[in-house]
Order: C-alpha cells, then structure tokens, then sequence
DNA sequence: TTGAAAGCGCTAACAT
DNA sequence: ATGTTAGCGCTTTCAA
C-alpha cells in the first residue's frame, strides 16, 4: 500500500495540512522542530505525493504536450530533445506525442492530452486541409505553434522558420555557382514549410531569370525512399539537370543514393542540397550540404516561450511572442 | 470553465452516478433514453473527463512509461513507435523519457513517473554500475525489461535481444570471407550489451583460432563521433586490419567517414559491420551490412508483455514472460 | 504555529 | 432503472 499524506500525518502527530505546507515549502509559519520532524519522517517512510491529487485541486500539472508529425525524422528527436530539457529544467514534464503526420491520430492526441489536463501544448508543423478547419482550433490550453498556423486565442507564442529565406540562399549559391537546371523535391505539398521552401526557391530563380519549369519541381514525402523515386523518374525520363534542392535531408540522401548508383558523381555531375542539418549529415558520403535549422535550440525556445506564458498571470490575450529561427546554409561536400 | 460530470447531470436531469455510468459504459441497466440524453448532452457540452480524477479513484492511469538512454540513436525512435502503437491499440497512454545514458535523470524520471502513478514501465538498456544498485530496483510498480537484468520481483517481463549470436554471426561471417585482422569497436563497456557484442566476436575469434589481442577492441560511445575517432587512433598507429566490427551503426557510420578520409575504399580495402539496422543504414554510402535488429518489433512486444501483465489480475509473481528477439545479419555493400 | 473541514471531479457500493 | 453517498489524496481557507 501506497504511503500517503495522512500516514505521514498520523506519524508525525500532526494534521494533514501541516504535512502539506511543509512537502509544498509552504511553510513559513511552521516550526523548525515540526517541518524536521515530518521531513524526516516522509523520507523514512519513502512518500511520494500523489501528483493526480495534488493536480485535482491546484488545476495544474506542471506538465506540458508537445506534438510532432514523425519521429523517425531525426529533426523531431533533437528539436523534442531541446524542449524536454528546457520543461525539466522550469519544473515541467512533458509528453511527446507523434502524429505520423495523420489528422485523426493528432485530433486523438490532442484530447488525449486535455483528458489528462496538461498545462499547454507545443505544437509543430503538420499535415493540414486548411487553417480553418486545423484541429488545433479545439484546444482549450495555451498552445505555442512551431512553424505553423492557427488561429486560436490560445496560441501563446510562436516559432517562425525562415524556411523561405533558406532555400533562397540555397538556390542562389547554386545559380552563383552556375547552376542552371536546378531541381527542386520537396515533402508534401500540403505542409506549410513545403511549399514556402519551395518558394524560396522559385524566388531564387526568378531573380536570375532562369527558367520556372512546373517539371523541375516534385512533391511527396520527407523521407529517402521518396528522394530516391523522385530522382529517379528524372534520370528515367533523361531531364537534364545539374543540382538538387531537396525538402530535407533525409530526401537528399535518398537522392544522392540513387544518383551514385546511376554513376552520377555527387557533387562533379550534380550537387545536391538538404534541409535541416540531421546529426548525419556530415557523416554521410559526400557530407551533406545543407540548410541548418537550430533544431535543439528551437525546441528550448518552445518550451521557453510555452512556460513562460503558463506563469505570466496577466494573461494578455492578443500580443504573443514571436520568434523566428534563422537558417544557415552550410557547405558541405555534396555541392560546389 | 470546464464542464464537469455534474454539470451533465444537472442538464441531462440525472445523477452523476448515471452519468459516470454512461460515459463509462457501464450501462448494462440504463435505459436507453437516459442513454441517448445523457450521450448527447455530453457531446454538446463538449464535456471530457477528467483523468486524474477518475484515476484518483481508480488506481489505474492507462499510461505506461518508456525509459530510454538516448533519442538521438535512431533505434530508440523506431522502437519507441513500436511501444506506442501497441500501446496505443491497447487503450494505453506512453511516456517517453530519455535518460541521455545518466543515472541521474534515469532516477528522477522513475520518481516522476511514480508521481504521475503510471501503472508501468518498459525500461531499455542504460549505463549501469552493478545490478545491485540498480535504479530500476526502486520501481513499486510492473516493470518490462528490455535488453537489462534487474532484479525485483516488480519485473513482469523481460525482452532478451540475441546480441551475442548477432555480432558471433557477424564476425564468423567476415573470417568465412578471409577477413584475419578484426577490429571491434564498441559502445560503453558498462552497458551490457555491448560487452555481449564483444564476447559475440571474441567467440568467432576464438573458435577460428585467430589471434585475440586487446588492442583489436576499443570501446566508447554510441556515436558516430566515436566511430571516427576511434579508426582514426587505429589508423595512425598502423595497425594493420582488413576488417571492423562496431557496435552499432552509428560508430560504423564514422569509421566509414574517416576510412574514406584517409583513402581507404570500404569495403575492398576494409569491410565494415555495424549493428542495429537502423533506418539509414540502406542509405548510406556504400550502404551498410549490418546485424539487424527489430527495433519496431521489440517496442510492440515489450508493450504486449506489460500491459497484459499489468491486466492480468492472478499476478503470479514468480513466473514471467521471457521472450528473444532474434538478430539478422543484412549484408550489404559496406563488407564482402 | 497548527488544525478542521470543504471540496477538486470522479467511481462504486449500496439503496431505493 | 436510477440515485445517494462515501471516499480517492491532496490543497487551502479559515478558525483556533
């Protein structure tokens, strides 16, 4: 049988309330003979307080949500990473949930999560329809929005990517390393940061005014199965190209695969670029060229921003806090 | 506000005893009308229950905790997933907790989860200092091991990976194709399956009568990093091998790096084994042969054998489930 | 400086 | 078929 606050009590001779204030440092007003006496005794008898009690009348759990659309990205990993230690570190836990990009599994987790009463959720990218109809615009819990959109008196702060402004820079040190015919193989269409990487690119070349041609551009998943397909038909269908700008790494290396396989040299016959500087990245062959996101940072910066909200009590509605995340284009081995 | 169980009643013109009857499907003798209303006012309402009060009462939670060393292994995401999805399936909340291999944390997180009352834990391979004093010996609740000895009669399950026949395999397999000179390389010495994989390939050794010398093995950390740095000492020492073995895929990953560096193709003039088959190791280059382990699977049965312990109501303490997973050696094109 | 008591939202005997 | 009621373990006001 579990030891609870009223064991401790009954062996300290004291009242349950007293017991509380001391486990809670509520205790100004309590004698130092007292709080020794029942600290003592709490450690002897291996008390732990029930949290789901406590919570039931505080209404908080000191525990926060954080959602993201696959962990098998390691992007996601190191970004939950960021935001779990920065939660710990002010006294949160937090739970990870992983949404496989799928709209039901995230609409489930999302009531899974006001079910066990968290405090706030951190909510990252994902598959949508349309902003309207964003299940996020059910929450009932202060909300932080990495790389997303909703539109919710919730939302209490915001972590902005400069995708765009990424694959740019990416594009442009293509074209002014002469690149011409630059591909472009993103993830999804239907996720934000697709179609703004994507637009970063369209801009680059527009600029330069080289050639916006609708075949250059593919769209599928975030995956290396889907850089190896996308690049594929290309080399099926003889397009002629000499760089790739890739929706992520994991696309890259997919991509890379296929072209060695092909004996295509990467980067002397096509150099190729990824998003989001994975751990891999630079231990792949040819180290990966890419746009890095502070992935770990993001995520402290999210649960930063989160917490603090959670303990700001005068909760101006309308003025969150919006942060944005700067890429930076590191050159690796697969381009030139 | 939230809407409460009794606020339902109070609309639907019930007690709250019916209503906790209906929501909880327990309504084998409620007649359908009360049924219907009651249903409907909740979905109304957008009523959602409150767990932790429901727990408070019922002692149970319907969450599981996942303790894991390392995040950014890719093989803890994917086994991960596995646990949650069987989790899931099974009516089961999961909590992720990665311990970044340090006692410390390992230890906060088994009291946090104690607080939280979840009513299990699948706990994974961690560094360790004895058996003894194992943390885990501290759990008062149904513990699953994976890959770790623990002794308590809390363990209620236990998932033995055939680490050793994987890496005697692996070894056997290289001196089958001439390899004479074997490096091993492997993850902490304290954890146990690295000392499990080393005796694997000292087994294959031994029995081809090779020649066992200390300075052939060297142990670390999971990582790539250590991968590079470790080759790198053996390479500027000239010790001569044809032939490594690593502890995992990541360490495999970085000797890969650094042979190349040095301009050593791989595998015509060293062939490479990693060990865990993680998601990119068919993507790398040249991609890898590796001693595969079913990290989804493992998630899925470590997730079986708690929960149906934790519902199984006769708790025969002294005879739980202990279930192997087996290894497969993929050979690809990092060895020959 | 301490304690009594109410109540958080819910479930489960037990009545009716 | 439905309702009454006693808690689950804790915090918090208010009184002593």
């Amino acid at each position: 049988m579990k030891v609870t606050i009223k064991d401790i009590a009954r062996l300290a001779n004291v009242s349950v309330a007293t017991v509380s204030k001391v486990i809670n440092k509520k205790d100004k007003d309590i004698s130092d003979s007292t709080r020794q006496k029942v600290l003592e005794i709490a450690k002897n008898e291996n008390y732990i307080p029930n949290l789901m009690a406590r919570s039931l009348v505080t209404k908080k759990t000191n525990t926060i949500g954080l959602i993201i659309p696959d962990i098998s990205n390691p992007f996601f990993p190191e970004l939950a990473r960021g935001a779990e230690d920065k939660a710990n570190e002010l006294g949160y836990n937090m739970i990870i949930c992983n949404t496989d990009n799928d709209i039901k599994k995230e609409k489930k987790y999302i009531k899974m999560l006001a079910e066990k009463m968290i405090d706030g959720v951190i909510l990252t990218a994902s598959l949508k329809a349309s902003a309207e109809e964003d299940v996020a615009t059910n929450c009932s819990f202060p909300i932080v929005l990495v790389d997303r959109d909703v539109n919710s008196p919730y939302v209490k702060g915001k972590l902005i990517v400069n995708d765009f402004r990424g694959s740019y820079l990416a594009t442009k040190y293509l074209i002014e390393k002469n690149h011409r015919k630059i591909l472009f193989i993103g993830g999804p269409k239907i996720i934000k940061n697709t179609s703004n990487r994507f637009n970063g690119y369209v801009q680059a070349l527009k600029e330069n005014a080289l050639e916006l041609n609708d075949s250059y551009a593919d769209f599928g998943e975030y995956n290396s199965e889907f850089g190896y397909k996308s690049i594929s038909s290309y080399l099926e269908k003889k397009v002629p190209f000499t760089a790739v700008v890739c929706g992520n790494d994991l696309i890259a290396i997919g991509v890379i695969k296929r072209l060695k396989e092909q004996g295509v040299k990467v980067p002397e016959g096509v150099a190729v670029l990824g998003f989001d500087d994975i751990y891999l990245a630079r231990y792949v062959e040819p180290s990966l060229s890419t746009v890095a996101l502070p992935s770990y940072a993001m995520g402290v910066a999210a649960s930063e921003l989160l917490i603090r909200a959670l303990e700001n009590k005068n909760n101006c509605n309308e003025n969150y806090e919006i942060r944005e995340m700067n890429t930076v284009l590191k050159i690796r081995e697969s381009s030139w």
